[in-house]
DNA sequence: TCTGGGGTCCTAGGACCC
DNA sequence: TCTGGGGTCCTAGGACCC
C-alpha cells in the first residue's frame, strides 16, 4: 500500500537561470535581477545567482548594497513577462506527471504523490523539468507540506531531501526558530525573549503562554510549527486573489501633493483595470502613503456599494488623502481594491 | 546598508447592537 | 445614578511570503 507524500519543487535562481538562458554568456557570471536594472536607483535584488551569492548579495538587499559588493556583476531589469511565461511552461510540466498540484509562485510548487518511492519519483521530476525548459530544481520530499518546503532548502541545488516526522527533530530541533517557514526575523526576536531560541525549545514551549504574548491563534499555531505540523492536502484549486494593489516608489521623494494626487488616480485607475479584467467589482480602497525616509501608513473606506467604474474607485481613492499631513515628503504611494468573493 | 512590488492573514481597539 | 456581557463589524498596523 503506496503512502502519500507532498513533493515541494523549487526552481534553483530561478529568475537568474531564466536570464542565463536567453543569454548564455551570462553563465559563470555574477548575475543580479531586481528593480529596472540600474544598481544606482532605488530598488532591491529579487534573485541572485549563484556566483553572485558568494560576494554575499542575496534577494530582498538594495541594489546600491549590492554594486558595492560587487561593482561589477551584471545587473538586469526585472522582466515579469518573462519569467511568466517559463513559469507557465513549468507549472504544465508538473501538471503532465499526473498529480495534483498546487503553484506558490513562479517558481514554486506542491504535489501530492501517492508512492512507494518518493525520491524515484522526485528525480522524474527533476528531469522532465530540465527537459522542457533547460531549468534545475530542487525537490523537497515530507510527510506534509511544511517539512517538504523546508526539506527543498537541504537539497538544493539541483538535489532532494526527504524530511518527516521521524527525522524532523534530529534535523531541525537545534536550528533558530526562524529556519521554520512562516517565522521572519521580529517573531523570531520575541521568541527569544520568551527563552526560545530553538525548534525542539519552541515545540516544547506552553500554548497558553505564546497564546498571550501572540493571540490566540497565532501562539498555538507557533508551537505546531516548532513540532512540523501542518496539513498534507494539496488542493489543485485555482488561488482566487482577494485585493489588487498597485504602488510606485519614488527615486526621489515627492515634496508637492498635487503630483502625489496625480500618481493616487494613475494607481486606482490601473488597480480598477485589473479588477474589471476579473469582473470583481470593488468593494472597499485602501490609500498607501511612505512618508520619508521610510514610515509607512494606510488608510481605507468601505464603497458604498460594489463597483467597477474607475471614477468612483478614483475620486475615493483621492478623497483618502485628506487623511494625510501634506507637510511631509513621499517616497511612495499605492492604492489596493478588495474585490467581491468570486462568483461560485 | 537603506530598504521593490504584489499579495495574505492575524491582532487589537473602538463602535455598535442586543 | 452608575454601569454587564457578548457578538460582530470596521479599521490600522504588523508580520510574513515570493
Amino acid at each position: 500500500m503506496a503512502a502519500w507524500w507532498v513533493l515541494h519543487v523549487d526552481l534553483d535562481q530561478f529568475i537568474a537561470a531564466v536570464e542565463v538562458l536567453r543569454n548564455p554568456e551570462l553563465a559563470g557570471k555574477p548575475v543580479v535581477v531586481g528593480g529596472k536594472g540600474d544598481p544606482t536607483e532605488r530598488g532591491v535584488v529579487s534573485t541572485a545567482s549563484y556566483e553572485a551569492r558568494r560576494f554575499g548579495v542575496g534577494s530582498g538587499m538594495p541594489l546600491r548594497v549590492a554594486v558595492r559588493k560587487i561593482p561589477d556583476a551584471v545587473f538586469l531589469p526585472v522582466d515579469a513577462d518573462a519569467y511568466n511565461e517559463v513559469s507557465q511552461v513549468v507549472m504544465e510540466t508538473l501538471r503532465g506527471l499526473g498529480h495534483v498540484v498546487e503553484v506558490i509562485g513562479w517558481d514554486e510548487a506542491f504535489l501530492g504523490v501517492e508512492s512507494d518511492d518518493p525520491e524515484t519519483f522526485a528525480r522524474t521530476v527533476q528531469e522532465s523539468v530540465l527537459g522542457a525548459t533547460g531549468l534545475h530544481c530542487s525537490v523537497g520530499i515530507g510527510d506534509n507540506i511544511l517539512r517538504a518546503k523546508i526539506a527543498t532548502g537541504f537539497g538544493k541545488p539541483r538535489g532532494m531531501f526527504r524530511l518527516t516526522r521521524d527525522n524532523w527533530f534530529a534535523v531541525m530541533g537545534d536550528r533558530p526558530p526562524d529556519a521554520l517557514w512562516g517565522i521572519g526575523s521580529r517573531t523570531a526576536k520575541k521568541l527569544e525573549a520568551a527563552g526560545i531560541r530553538t525548534v525542539r525549545e519552541l515545540a516544547a514551549a506552553s500554548e497558553e503562554e505564546l497564546a498571550a504574548r501572540f493571540g490566540p491563534k497565532t501562539g498555538p499555531w507557533l508551537v505546531g510549527l516548532g513540532r512540523g505540523a501542518a496539513t498534507n492536502a494539496v488542493t489543485g484549486e485555482p488561488w482566487v486573489a482577494r485585493s489588487r494593489s498597485r504602488e510606485t516608489t519614488f527615486q526621489n521623494n515627492l515634496t508637492d501633493w498635487t503630483e502625489v494626487a496625480d500618481h493616487v488616480r494613475t494607481l486606482a485607475a490601473r488597480a480598477t483595470e485589473d479588477i474589471r479584467a476579473e469582473r470583481r467589482p470593488g468593494v472597499r480602497v485602501e490609500l498607501k502613503i511612505r512618508y520619508a525616509p521610510f514610515i509607512t501608513h494606510t488608510t481605507s473606506r468601505a464603497l458604498s456599494e460594489p463597483t467597477l467604474d474607475p471614477a468612483v474607485v478614483t475620486d475615493a481613492a483621492v478623497a483618502l488623502l485628506d487623511r494625510f499631513d501634506h507637510a511631509r515628503q513621499v517616497r511612495l504611494v499605492g492604492v489596493r481594491v478588495e474585490m467581491t468573493a468570486p462568483a461560485p
